[in-house]
DNA sequence: AATGAATGAGACTTCATTCAT
DNA sequence: AATGAATGAAGTCTCATTCAT
């Protein structure tokens, strides 16, 4: 009854809340845009009602996902700013990254649907705080005439739903995803 | 299989066709993937039915589109495929794919979801056409030394299919397709 | 223009209508009650508009198939009753038909369905016939004491469509048209 | 596997299920197979998402629907079954089964349908029930001489089939489905 | 008279979301 | 707070029938 706790039982809550975001992240994986909430709900043992107890919407779900993603990217990010070296910092970045995608490939293409204002809403703050860390790591590199200087922050965003989307067709196209990233990345590169 | 025209087919059939072409390509730009068979049939100005007369399935449709898709990028590839400068035709080539690209990206996208491979397999011949032009150009400039040795015609669809997804994501996003683009074609190019 | 040929080119007209009743039989005898117009078309290689000049809709067609069944019937019936014996004309009769009946079961089949008053409609006055000589035929053997009183011309309906049930089935079902139809011979028969 | 009731499900859940299969089966024998999913939903007074939760397809709410026809007939034998007179017991039965046919043939009539697998599977085993009780009391009858010899188990169905496409013509034509019926079983008996 | 393209009501089925238990 | 049954709008596709050529 009082504030000391704010909400009982929460450890149950909070369980059930993670089980479902990894069975979204697991389906999405698995079974792309098919996804349904009702095979979210089983792969998490839950009730749907629970699935829409902790997210109100699909796209809601979907966003949470978006943002776990851009918090996982947020770290690596902070990791590599420690280098010194610009470069070095962003190319571990951009690859480690890029793995990252890899295995959720479909999350990344939602970035790129006309009608999912709602999904990026969601995930947009935590996207800002990749691009915080980014634009210094670039902005460094830059004074260090390591990365081109008509590049910046907001091209980042193009870069990831690139690699997302080439990642995701992997599997039906015979490319190299892994030769496709040098591509892009010798594409960064300050010309000598 | 001996007669020079397939099929004769009635003016009115023919222009039917057109028409369901058109209307499908116009909502895919406007509607995304949200796009449904009525939809197209009403802005088309013909019964569904019509629709299914031309197009056995909604798979179908968009493998017509993309086959067409493919059809024009031939084209384009023949054209740029006249200069004796390898670069300057691949990256004529490039750019004017690109703005091609632009208009349906959404359709682009198509090629990396995952349980589309009809769609892929109807549109797969003309595809073809065009890996076969644009491999004879790459070569051509990798010759000249213009061109990267590790790049191949095998990377191209990871190259359409990045720029489709950045450019599908255009107007959702702060970033700069044009500057994407430039990045692209750098990174193509053999470093000095 | 005179009245003296009622209808020019009656000739292509008439083979026309031959052959789409001949596919509709078929076609019937195949797939059952998916049968379509389209088919039938097709397969008396006609336009479906020129089926529809001849019956004007799915229903009078097949009530022309029924008629075109009985019509056969009813020879078959004129032949075995100039017998003597009512029991063999009863019989012979019976076999005939039931070895008719097995070739196009479905078709039989639709005497049994609740909303088909259109197709029994048309082939009534044909029906009627093979009742005439049918009556004939029973009340003689019943006067020879070969067949039992309690039957009657009405319940030949019920025995045909008995009959075409078991066929249509036949293929469905571990049974045995023959023994059926001995069956059922035997229970005409007049206890001894 | 092991536990007693397969499933404990809600209770207003099986209520509902039994409204749908009672809506099904009234619809069936008013409408034919012109029966639809909507409508058998509306007469549950049920939305039809709960008629396809409970049956994943029509063919399996059918299937349902002989299934527990095929379960009622499996009681009438077991119960006639009690008798010591073989004969008494497969007359009772037959009269018995066939009032019930009477009552929804249109169903009986799907055993008889070409493209109708499905159905058929879901029903199979309880069927077989029915069979099993009937082969014993058709035996026995047999030992008591009182059954033609050439009868089987077998042609049961056919016998079924027959009755029930009699039963379902009964409105539409002037026949005498109680005289079939005496046929029927004089035929099933042994000559003198 | 023939053709076959066009039509569109209507069939089956799905799935995000709500709500009684 | 959790459950999963219920909902029903919406989507894809079919097919008897009409109509322009």
């Amino acid at each position: 009854m009082s504030s000391t706790e704010p909400r009982p039982q929460r450890a149950d809550a909070r369980r059930n809340r993670e089980r479902i975001v990894d069975a979204a992240r697991e389906l999405f994986a698995e079974c792309g845009h098919g996804t349904q909430m009702d095979d979210v709900a089983r792969r998490a043992q839950v009730g749907v009602g629970t699935v829409y107890r902790h997210f109100p919407t699909k796209g809601a779900l979907i966003g949470e996902l978006l943002a776990t993603k851009f918090r996982h990217h947020a770290e690596i990010a902070r990791k590599w700013a420690a280098l010194d070296d610009g470069w070095e910092a962003l190319e571990g970045f951009l690859r480690e990254t890029f793995c990252s995608i890899a295995q959720d490939a479909t999350l990344q293409q939602r970035v790129s649907w006309v009608d999912d204002s709602e999904v990026l809403a969601i995930a947009e703050a935590e996207r800002r705080v990749v691009t915080g860390v980014l634009d210094e790591i670039i902005r460094r590199a830059q004074a260090q005439g390591t990365v081109r200087d008509d590049f910046s922050v907001d091209d980042i965003p193009a870069v990831m739903c690139a690699v997302g989307a080439v990642m995701a067709a992997q599997s039906r196209m015979p490319m190299h995803a892994d030769r496709f990233v040098q591509l892009i990345l010798d594409g960064l590169r300050r010309p000598a």
